[in-house]
DNA sequence: CGTCGGTCGTAC
DNA sequence: GACGTACGACCGACGT
């Protein structure tokens, strides 16, 4: 086999993709769809051919002896679009890093230089692919010559054989077909009217521009005239389609040879233009070495384990265990790190087991004193859970030092996953072992895995914790947050861990008896379906549903389905549909029953932990994008209130005996959140007066006096405020409230006009957000907001909704989780039982003794209202009873 | 049989 | 297109 060399037209591929590709660009805005087509075309090239020659050509800016020529060359070229100017630069970084030898000179375009390297290269033996689309170089097929299109949609080869078959001509004669031809987007006029298909004719019965003019005569009428006509054109076409084959090319093919390319500059670059694809491609960065993980499985390591932990400063910390609920989880290993890359891992629980492994009495007396001791910080990602199955494994972890996992948050809660394999990627350039390479079968649990396995596995996991843990405070320093991490985040995991651990007490008989009385119900409303729709179906599919109403009953059909799958058949539409079919309405009530029961009375009690006959929730501390905490198996944050039967689930929430459940909420905390970042003097007399807010707003936007508003003012009012905090548009008020919108936008209006303070408000959080990319809360959380500055009108809109809400709700979510730190503090000192089991956004809930009721209230309710000092007075409403119902 | 996107509905 | 933040049940398409 002789050698082959890949000549790329890589100035054609860099045009094609960026007009063929929609629109892509990468979190900070810039476009990125050329850069991705043209490295998609070398990494499939790269793939499929692994070429040992290779060249990638480039058109020189600026003008080139074709201009000489012919000043019209080109000229209906537009300048090059900004957003491809834009991509030049990374296009030359992907190129540079994949180590690809290029071919660029002055006063050349890419084809010219390829037509001088096949040339080159035919010399010297070699065969000769160039790949690319263009027709331009058919020309050059011939002998050892091909072309190759990687386009995978119209993917073709061509050789100088099978070209003569397509076309009927030698493929130096197209040429001469590309003189009548011409080529509008390089503006070479050719013949007027004469196209690919009769060029083709002509040169394949003529063979070339001097003997068809010399025959012309033979040719027929109209045509002919146009040929004769266009004489000139179709020579200097000609000469301007002849690619230029002696060029100097500056480097000898016998130099063109890919070189190795460089993982790590390309992993950045394809970080940095968010080529997830491609990233994966490069396979995994390791970066961190496991040489010094030590697997430690007698009391004699652990002994000289404990000597060496004796001079530690931090202490990163991981367990690994047989459930991923901590309330569940029995621990099968622990590992161990206090200097960079050198771990250790006690294996305590594997049940497959080449060698010995430790008892876990031993390894916890062993290891107590020092995760005990307040002396030395514990590290770890998402402590939270270590710190919960320590305590129920008889170990009281202390202090935290750090948790990446909320480091990672705070630096951006704007992008979810602030797992540890992500951290790892992209602050530590490294690719840990996954869960799933240790554990293969995902069925399997971690005490199946044998301890050398795990040994890896544990030990890069509290590695990296200590590792991130380093890099990521800088970062948080710099970015004004370290206040806010080491005096709210960080003892808040220690408060969430005791609520997790109180979890909530459930009436299992109340929810049993409303399961039955539910199921019966439900039964009945679905007969009533069945019956009013003619037939059986899935009434859970919204998709059988649209057919039965809308094509089987024929009923109007208000809208599609976000994504215009199918019809919609969510409750506004079918609210809307009630009033003309019974059906629709029957629908309505079956859902509401059917979900109440699936998703909170069937599913509560299958979440009793049988080692405390609570439910406990999972507070999640790193998912939202404002500060929120939110809450998960079960959520405990969506449990109904407002209507009757929502109620009655509430009911099952209930104190032990002896005990009353408290629950304690801010009143409008993000009004008055609005109010003081506003410093709007209406909203905040209305406060500081204790006035009732929506009464307040309806005086204000109706022009009335407070005494005249009527409760359906005071709801459309209620409406408004609400709205306001988020963002609202005149389209969705009207909406809401079903008026016109032309008067909804009256409304809006008028409350700005009213409440001035707040439209300055908005206009000047937006103008802040745009100048530095981010929103603040009153704490100095932040939230990214790129798209702020996004080209397109809608992502532009949803982030200016988000800079208008973030500050309030974040805002609230700081205060609340101040409150939670003081409540807890308050409670420790003051010594007394009261327990906090949940939290609800802007409420808490206590397990109270009956005895210590008074003492409670107050000290919740003052410790809560006096977290913050804002312009306006925060209220707290306290309730108990004996469920969360009555205590609301 | 598991995964994942879509739809819907609950909370603040 | 049009009101922010979550979690989860269920369906159905798709892949193993």
């Amino acid at each position: 086999m002789g050698k082959k060399i890949y000549l790329v037209d890589a100035s054609t591929f860099i045009h094609r993709s960026f007009h063929a590709i929609p629109h892509l660009s990468n979190k900070s805005g810039q476009p990125t769809n050329a850069v991705y087509g043209l490295t998609a075309t070398l990494h499939k090239l790269i793939r499929e051919k692994k070429p040992e020659y290779i060249a990638l050509a480039f058109d020189a800016r600026g003008r080139n002896f074709r201009h000489e020529m012919y000043s019209d060359y080109k000229a209906n070229r537009p300048p090059m679009p900004p957003d491809l100017a834009a991509q030049q630069e990374p296009i030359r970084r992907v190129v540079a890093a994949l180590r690809l030898p290029t071919l660029e000179r002055e006063g050349l375009e890419a084809d010219d230089l390829i037509a001088t390297a096949v040339a080159r290269a035919r010399e010297k033996g070699f065969e000769v692919v160039i790949v690319s689309g263009d027709k331009d170089f058919y020309q050059l097929l011939g002998e050892g010559v091909s072309m190759y299109d990687p386009n995978p949609k119209k993917e073709k080869s061509f050789t100088g054989a099978s070209f003569q078959e397509a076309f009927g001509l030698p493929p130096e004669s197209f040429l001469e077909a590309q003189g009548l031809m011409g080529d509008s987007t390089d503006n070479i006029p050719g013949v007027p009217g004469v196209g690919e298909k009769t060029a083709v004719k002509l040169i394949s019965q003529f063979g070339d521009l001097e003997t068809l003019y010399a025959g012309l005569d033979q040719v027929a009428g109209k045509l002919r005239e146009k040929l004769a006509e266009n004489r000139d054109s179709a020579f200097l076409s000609r000469d301007l389609a002849r690619l230029k084959n002696d060029a100097d090319l500056g480097v000898d093919i016998e130099d063109l040879k890919p070189g190795q390319p460089d993982p790590e500059e390309l992993r950045a670059l394809y970080q940095e233009m968010e080529f997830i694809r491609f990233l994966d491609d490069l396979g995994p960065s390791r970066t961190m070495s496991r040489d010094d993980y030590h697997l430690v499985r007698t009391s004699e390591e652990l002994e000289a384990l404990l000597r060496e932990m004796a001079g530690a400063e931090r202490l990163s910390v991981d367990l690994e265990t047989t459930s991923i609920d901590p309330m569940r989880a029995a621990v099968v290993g622990i590992s161990l790190c206090f200097q960079p890359h050198r771990a250790f891992y006690l294996p305590v629980g594997h049940q497959t087991l080449s060698g010995g492994q430790l008892e876990w009495p031993v390894v916890r007396n062993h290891l107590k004193p020092l995760l005990e001791s307040g002396e030395l910080p514990k590290v770890g990602q998402n402590i939270k859970y270590d710190l919960i199955v320590l305590r129920r494994h008889g170990i009281d972890l202390k202090p935290i030092g750090d948790d990446s996992m909320v480091m990672s948050y705070l630096l951006d809660p704007g992008t979810g996953g602030h797992n540890l394999e992500r951290l790892s990627r992209s602050y530590l350039n490294h690719d840990p072992i996954t869960y799933e390479e240790v554990v293969g079968d995902k069925k399997a649990g971690f005490d199946q895995v044998s301890p050398e396995a795990a040994c890896e596995y544990a030990c890069e996991d509290a590695d990296l914790a200590l590792m991130l843990a380093e890099a990521l405070r800088p970062k948080l320093e710099e970015a004004g947050l370290a206040g806010l991490y080491d005096d709210l985040e960080l003892p808040l995991i220690g408060v969430l861990a005791e609520m997790e651990m109180n979890g909530v007490g459930l009436d299992l008989e109340l929810l049993n008896d409303l399961s039955k009385e539910l199921a019966l119900r439900i039964a009945q409303s679905e007969e009533k379906v069945y019956r009013l729709a003619g037939h059986e179906f899935n009434v859970n599919s919204p998709k059988q549903l649209g057919q039965v109403l809308f094509e089987e009953l024929n009923l109007p059909q208000g809208k599609k389905t976000k994504k215009k799958s199918g019809y919609s058949t969510d409750v506004e539409v079918l609210t809307d549909l009630a009033a003309v079919h019974e059906l629709p309405a029957e629908i309505l009530n079956y859902r509401t029953l059917n979900k109440l029961k699936s998703t909170y009375v069937d599913a509560l009690p299958a979440l009793i932990n049988p080692e405390t006959g609570r439910v406990h929730t999972s507070f999640n501390q790193a998912v939202t994008a404002t500060g929120r905490l939110s809450s998960s198996d079960p959520n405990f944050q969506n449990i109904p209130v407002r209507t009757e039967e929502g109620r009655r689930i509430r009911q099952a929430f209930v104190a032990g005996p002896g005990r009353l459940i408290l629950s304690a909420d801010y009143s409008q905390i993000e009004l008055r959140i609005l109010a003081h970042y506003s410093g709007d003097r209406g909203l905040q007399d209305a406060f500081i007066n204790g006035e009732d807010i929506h009464t307040r707003t309806a005086a204000e936007v109706f022009g009335l006096f407070p005494g005249m508003v009527t409760p359906e003012m005071r709801r459309e009012a209620k409406a408004i405020n609400f709205g306001i905090v988020y963002g609202l548009q005149a389209f969705g008020l009207a909406k809401q409230l079903g008026i016109e919108r032309k008067v909804a936008q009256q409304y809006i209006d008028q409350y700005f006009q009213r409440y001035s303070g707040v439209k300055t408000f908005i206009e000047e959080t937006l103008a802040e957000a745009r100048r530095t990319g981010y929103v603040t809360t009153l704490l100095g959380r932040r939230r990214a907001l790129p798209d702020l500055v996004s080209k397109n009108f809608q992502a532009r809109s949803v982030a200016e909704r988000m800079a208008v809400n973030t500050p309030i709700q974040g805002t609230a979510a700081d205060f609340i989780k101040l409150a939670m730190l003081e409540v807890s503090r308050r409670l420790k000192e003051a010594g007394l039982q009261a327990r906090m089991i949940l939290q609800v956004h802007d409420e808490l809930v206590f397990e109270v003794p009956e005895e210590e009721l008074e003492r409670t209230r107050e000290l919740v309710r003052t410790a809560m209202e006096g977290v913050f000092k804002l312009s306006v007075p925060l209220t707290v409403d306290v309730n108990q009873g004996a469920n969360w119902a009555e205590a609301h």
